[in-house]
DNA sequence: CCCTTCACGCGAACCGGTTCGACACAAGCG
DNA sequence: CGCTTGTGTCGAACCGGTTCGCGTGAAGGG
């Protein structure tokens, strides 16, 4: 089941099998349809390896997509999910390799062994070795995110410092004097990830500018984690009546530290944050939020590399995206009446 | 930077590159070192197509994992993400296909072309054309899910059936008469999906032995579904208890539902179902729920297609899985209370 | 001292495609 | 009728590895 049976069977030769397939030179009817009807006959598909040796191409791109943590969020399986449809609508092949830095195995496999002709990295951090050596070799990839220095790097990037600040702007519209910021785990802060540095960033200023009372927390990537978050956050300052999270995936948890604390959501206390559509409606009261477009960005991300690989010497392109923010149930303005005791939230 | 270029560098053939690095033959020391001292120093790694090519072997796994709607539920992305460590751990790349069917070009291009060795099928259908053309062509690979005869083939599988009928009993031992079974999509029931369908069986069937009054429900794989299905659960029969779902994307718009519903979880309504851990505990209060073991079904299937693609005619072998129910918050003894009312589980 | 044995390395063939140069043949032109 | 042009096909080389058979030289045994 090769191209010599093919041709074999045809009565032809071997590369005049591959032009019938690749059209690349022209072959008379009689004969294409002779050979068409044999590889109909016995099922034929060319083998993806030899032709990638041949043409050094492979078809395929690597999703490199290191676990933020113990687990994995449901940004990334958004993110996930669109690169592989859209990559499939170009034919190209997703492989995935869970690398967090230039050293790990899959990477040098992925790269390396030249098993895949581009890259997606998601998970991006401000300084990100794996990012210096792609850049340092040439190699074809795109972020979804950003570092410190994006110039001269093709990449798919959500505005955090903008995102955060809206979200800012937003609960100092509605009154609110005193808020916190709910951040990904320290972790990942001190690793320099990008959404967690910008979103402080951006967080931080826009307070400083509209004179608000902040604290800023980390806060692990779980509903348990949530829940203490919260907890520590109105043991530290019990008249706090808002909150800013990029943390999804703490965000149940800190609707159920907020029920326990008798706060209700929105009346006397507004949640909102950077959070994904799909996310944000899942949770009592459906969170305003400002929305991660993952479908978008992992589509636009497949077809710059697409872009990139077909013209390899173009000059860089990027999106920064900066979604509006989703106004739904989890924000209000805040109370005149005085900080909620518990139970003061249970008038329907 | 191919193999060539090493031998020249190193003053030998390129037999004895390929043999230094295979270790198949003895290579002498002083050899094997001078060789070594090449590599490292120019970076040099295989290329995956041509040794793919030369021994017929990708090192590479399929992982097929249909959209089970629009859009992925949660505990496909914590499947892909064990598989995908699991397959790391063993040496092995992961290549997704978003296929749902046999036809899918996707999926004739990871067999037909053969990209991978082996491959892992998620979202079985009872009757699967995937897995009966594979099974056909005796090609490796492993189910995650069985279909209705799994017989002589590989799968790592939950006992739906078992789990949903615990679930009921659990709910009957609590007193619970009248209770729902939120299904996931009817699209999917039609389809065939596997735990759709077994878990409907194992609901039905418990709910007869126990002689409760049931109505079932399918259920779009969405939180604002969720609450939909609710009002309707609650419109069709007011009186309802309880319920069970394998729904886990609809579980907050179901505690959304019975909020708005006045229903307080659990003292008037009782919640459980089949829903990984992780997601049972963003809930507020957490679902009691058998748990969906996610991570170590990935790994059992990656250890299990190792296994077969070791040895091609090792007779079919397979794990089903019955996770006992992780007691948490959501369920209670059926009150003897009248059915609440608006306000009533506002009582802390 | 000769013959066997073994360790080590080399060249060639092969995996299954793609692509280039050459060639045969027919058609078109003066 | 000879010459150019164009069309369709073929053979061979190549991509970058792996593997088999063989040759060489040194060591070991009788």
């Amino acid at each position: 089941m090769n191209i010599g049976e093919i041709a074999k069977r045809a009565g032809v030769s071997r590369s005049t099998v591959s032009y019938a397939l690749s059209g690349k030179r022209a072959v008379s009817d009689r004969t294409r349809e002779k050979i068409q009807r044999v590889i109909d006959e016995l099922g034929y598909r060319p083998n993806a390896s030899a032709r990638a040796l041949a043409n050094g191409r492979t078809r395929t791109i690597g999703l490199v997509f290191p676990p933020a943590g113990d687990h994995y969020t449901g940004m990334q399986l958004d993110f996930i999910g669109s690169v592989v449809e859209a990559a499939a609508a170009n034919d190209y092949d997703v492989l995935l390799s869970p690398s967090g830095v230039d050293s790990d195995r899959s990477f040098q496999r992925l790269l390396g062994e030249r098993r895949v002709d581009g890259a997606i990295l998601m998970e991006i951090r401000l300084q990100d070795d794996r990012v210096d050596h792609l850049l340092a070799e040439n190699f074809p990839s795109v972020c979804i995110g950003r570092t410190a220095q994006p110039e001269g790097d093709w990449w798919v990037g959500l505005d955090h410092t903008g995102l955060a600040a809206a979200c800012v702007h937003h609960l100092a519209d509605l009154g609110h004097r005193r808020i916190a910021f709910v951040n990904r785990p320290e972790r990942l802060l001190r690793a320099g990830y990008e959404s967690a540095h910008r979103g402080l960033d951006g967080f931080t200023k826009a307070a400083a500018e509209r004179g608000l009372t902040v604290r800023t927390y980390n806060c692990g990537d779980d509903a348990p984690s949530g829940q203490a978050c919260l907890e520590r956050i109105l043991h530290d300052e019990p008249a706090t009546t808002a909150l800013v999270t990029l943390n999804e995936a703490a965000l149940g948890g800190l609707y159920r530290g907020l029920a326990e604390a008798g706060r209700h959501v929105p009346r006397d206390f507004s949640v909102t944050g950077v959070v994904a559509t799909r996310w944000a409606e899942t949770v009592t009261p459906q969170l305003t939020a400002a929305d991660v477009p993952a479908a978008q960005m992992g589509r636009l991300a497949v077809e710059l590399l697409a872009e990139r690989l077909d013209r390899p010497d173009a000059p860089p392109r990027h999106h920064l995206l900066a979604p509006p923010i989703s106004l739904r149930a989890s924000t209000g303005p805040a109370g005149t009446v005085a900080p909620a005791t518990p139970g003061a939230g249970l008038i329907a």
